[in-house]
RNA sequence: CGGGGCGUGGCGCAGUCUGGUAGCGCACCUGGUUUGGGACCAGGGGGUCGCAGGUUCGAAUCCUGCUGCCCCGACCA
């Protein structure tokens, strides 16, 4: 992409509403743009990182035997009487009327939906255990949105259902999802602690929240600093197979958010010098809530024996816009953002430093085309800036390479790379 | 929802107390000189000062109501 042909709205000055790192760096990169408190638009830039953590997501869930689907973003008001949420759910709720007066709502979250749907088609245990999933805009009505992208009011969630016959089940899909949590965590860069926590409004009894340590962070946590190291499940991992050893590995250190925490407990199994009470930003939560849904709508299988029984469910979100955010908190520095390789928005900035000298030129157009031709995306800042301001621009949008040629370059066949992230450069011969 | 703050050109702000031609920096446009870490000179365009009402000869400025946004707290998959 030439950038003289992108739309790339960077800003030199922070606008004043924007407080924390990630938010600020958010409107002067160009990755969003305000439209009412806790709604934004996603500018070019932006909707291109968030797709491609979008598509981590999605081969994670995928890997892990989840289906993917898509549900709509308005929902009927009758479906959530069914649950008994319609009245419990509270301000939070978008409460719309159409035009034939029918009640209906901007949805929060889709546990009704997804259980109407796999009422309507399952009957038999044979077709269990199934996990469906999708990745949609949700839309909360928070009394106070803040922290830009990280506690908006619309947001995209990637949201898993899981269905099974008894509970045992349920909890090898419960683990499943946590497993694939912890690997999407790690390929976007991102150290993910599971917490036990608090199940809310959802309700259940076994719930973990993923958490990115950062002093920004929204909740209180405590956990044992073991956890921070922890090798994450490869590539080999069978999802098929049992994987009770690699949670029961991760949950045996203690970690809990302050909603959980006994203090008195956390001492015990923590000893001190591996205590951190600390601050964190929800990436993620995993639920199992039993039959809290499938028994008021009806969601039943038949067993081998013959009975009918409510399925046993859980539920997995990613707050993917969130992610985001929690990426920029953690990678970041004075200059700018600085994009992990797996979620960069392009990956190599090229630098014409003088665009319309013709041996310039002539050099990095050359070179544009043959990276291009690699398979790499590349940003070709082909603009008549001057040399600081595409640093400056670089830096803050944060690629994590930048390939540098001037008419010095130019004349000597050579190109400056710098890396990013550690502001390492080295020559080397355009040729190569 | 309780408390606090802000709304003046695209962005950041001054001007409001004490009413009297709407300003500054950046950005933008034109011409020129420039080009290895956010250039310089000259010229130029763009704002019914959040909205409505009131006071006044005259309102960005004073009064009333409304609205939007931000921060702290409470709340919260």
């Amino acid at each position: 992409m030439r950038l003289s042909q992108y739309f790339l709205p960077i800003l030199k000055e922070t606008p004043k509403e924007a407080e924390i790192v990630s938010h600020r760096l958010m409107l002067r990169a160009g990755l969003i743009r305000q439209q009412a408190a806790g709604i934004y638009s996603w500018l070019p830039l932006g909707y291109k990182v968030l797709r491609k953590i979008e598509q981590i997501v999605r081969e994670e869930q995928d890997r892990a035997g989840a289906v993917e689907l898509l549900m709509p973003t308005i929902q009927s008001a009758d479906l959530w009487r069914e649950s008994g949420r319609y009245d419990a759910y509270g301000k939070e709720m978008l409460r719309i009327t159409d035009r034939h007066d029918r009640e209906m709502l901007y949805g929060p979250t889709n546990e009704e939906m997804i259980t109407e749907i796999f009422r309507s088609y399952v009957r038999s245990y044979k077709e269990l255990p199934l996990n469906l999933y999708h990745m949609q805009w949700k839309f909360r009505d928070e009394v106070r949105p803040r922290f830009g992208i990280m506690r908006g009011r619309e947001f995209l969630m990637k949201d898993a259902y899981s269905f099974d016959v008894s509970k045992e089940k349920a909890v090898e899909a419960y683990n499943r999802m946590f497993v694939a949590y912890l690997r999407t965590y790690k390929r976007m860069g991102l150290t993910a602690i599971p917490m036990r926590a608090e199940t809310g409004p959802i309700g259940g009894d076994l719930s973990h929240e993923f958490i990115v340590l950062a002093d920004t962070g929204e909740s209180g946590v405590f956990c044992h600093a073991d956890l921070l190291n922890k090798p994450i499940p490869g590539d080999d991992v069978d999802f098929r197979g049992d994987l009770s050893g690699i949670v029961a590995d991760w949950t045996s250190l203690y970690a809990a958010t302050e909603d959980m925490i006994e203090m008195s407990e956390f001492e015990a199994a923590v000893p001190e010098d591996k205590r951190i009470a600390a601050r964190g930003i929800e990436v993620g939560q995993t639920f199992y809530f039993g039959t809290k849904y499938s028994e008021p709508m009806g969601a039943t299988v038949t067993t081998s024996d013959g009975t009918d029984v409510p399925v046993h469910m859980g539920s997995y979100g990613v707050g993917v816009s969130r992610v985001l955010g929690a990426i920029i908190e953690a990678s970041h520095d004075d200059n700018g953002i600085i994009w992990p390789q797996s979620v960069a928005p392009f990956d190599v900035g090229l630098i014409n430093l003088k665009s319309g000298d013709a041996a310039t030129d002539a050099a990095c157009d050359g070179l544009y085309e043959q990276l291009t031709n690699a398979g790499l995306d590349v940003l070709y800042d082909d603009t008549d800036q001057r040399p600081g301001g595409k640093f400056a621009t670089a830096d803050l949008i944060g690629v994590p390479w930048q390939v540098i040629i001037g008419p010095r370059g130019a004349a000597a066949g050579e190109a400056e790379i710098k890396n990013r992230k550690t502001g390492e450069r080295e020559t080397l011969p355009i040729a190569d």
